[in-house]
DNA sequence: ACCCCTGTTCGGCG
DNA sequence: CCGCCGAACAGGGG
């Protein structure tokens, strides 16, 4: 069995799961009101509105997704850690962890997360929610450059360098396998401080973030097997793993609150 | 049975 | 006041 593909490739491979459905009239919601999924969303206001709307676009930021529908209705998805999506047949049955379904004539795009640690979020009006613009940039995009990078390692000097990785407000999209599989490119330390990187290491740092964000997001897939095997990631949960550099054993423990997987060799 | 977990938020504490 | 860290959230899987 395989780990599904997380964090910002994920999102982006159910993203487009639910693209099936651009184009097409929503006839009806079936969704768990009162589950903490929904906490802050109205889900009187969310059946009401959508039945009826078409589906028009949708969008990825980091690990957030905006779905956007006619008649001035918008949907926010988070996957949390256990959050999926899914395009079923018209006629799909949703059981206890289906959270929210919304049925078109060919298609039912389902929701599903059992931790409901991801987020359905509702909005209805002309312009995007306010929550969608948070001034984060993509790592894939141009305004996540060198400087950026700088100022935000500055703004964390204490914080070991994992944690920052990990921090959504400047590293849009990277969770935890990301986060090791970037340093162990960049042979960085993942308990180093992030104030105590020097240029070299911040160019390392910068350039092991936007190869491993967009080769993820090339590789695209429902699961981490179509990723190189070159790559950490299919050695960092197994008992033994080894650096794929040259063989040393992974070593493992938590840093910011995380389970961190660094070849003691390579990284320093 | 027991321990682990791809994320985020919040209270405590240094 | 800043900011790091552990706990909590809830359930499934090993």
């Amino acid at each position: 069995m395989f780990r599904a593909m997380p964090e910002l490739a994920e999102v982006e491979y159910f993203r487009r799961q639910w693209n099936a459905g651009i184009g097409h009239r929503v006839i009806k919601i079936a969704l768990h009101s009162g589950k903490r999924i929904f906490r802050g969303t109205n889900t009187r206001a969310l059946p009401e509105e959508l039945a009826g709307a078409h589906l028009l676009t949708s969008e990825a930021r980091g690990k957030r997704m905006l779905f956007r529908f006619s008649n001035e209705n918008w949907l926010g998805l988070h996957l949390g850690m256990s959050g999926k999506m899914q395009a079923a047949s018209p006629d799909f049955r949703p059981q206890k962890h289906d959270h929210l379904v919304l049925y078109q004539r060919e298609r039912a795009l389902v929701f599903t997360d059992a931790r409901q640690f991801g987020r359905v979020q509702f909005h209805h009006g002309k312009t995007a929610p306010t929550w969608w613009d948070n001034g984060v940039p993509e790592i894939v995009s141009a305004k996540f450059n060198r400087e950026f990078l700088d100022r935000f390692l500055d703004r964390h000097p204490k914080a070991p360098i994992k944690a920052v990785v990990l921090m959504q407000s400047g590293f849009s999209g990277i969770g935890n396998w990301m986060a090791d599989e970037i340093l162990w490119r960049a042979r960085i330390l993942p308990s180093k401080r992030a104030g105590r990187l020097g240029a070299g290491e911040r160019n390392e740092l910068f350039r092991a973030t936007r190869f491993v964000a967009r080769e993820s997001l090339r590789i695209i897939g429902p699961d981490d097997s179509t990723l190189p095997r070159t790559w950490l990631i299919h050695e960092r949960w197994r008992a033994g793993g080894i650096c794929p550099r040259h063989k040393t054993v992974l070593r493992r423990a938590t840093i910011g609150g995380r389970t961190t997987a660094w070849c003691p060799k390579c990284q320093r």
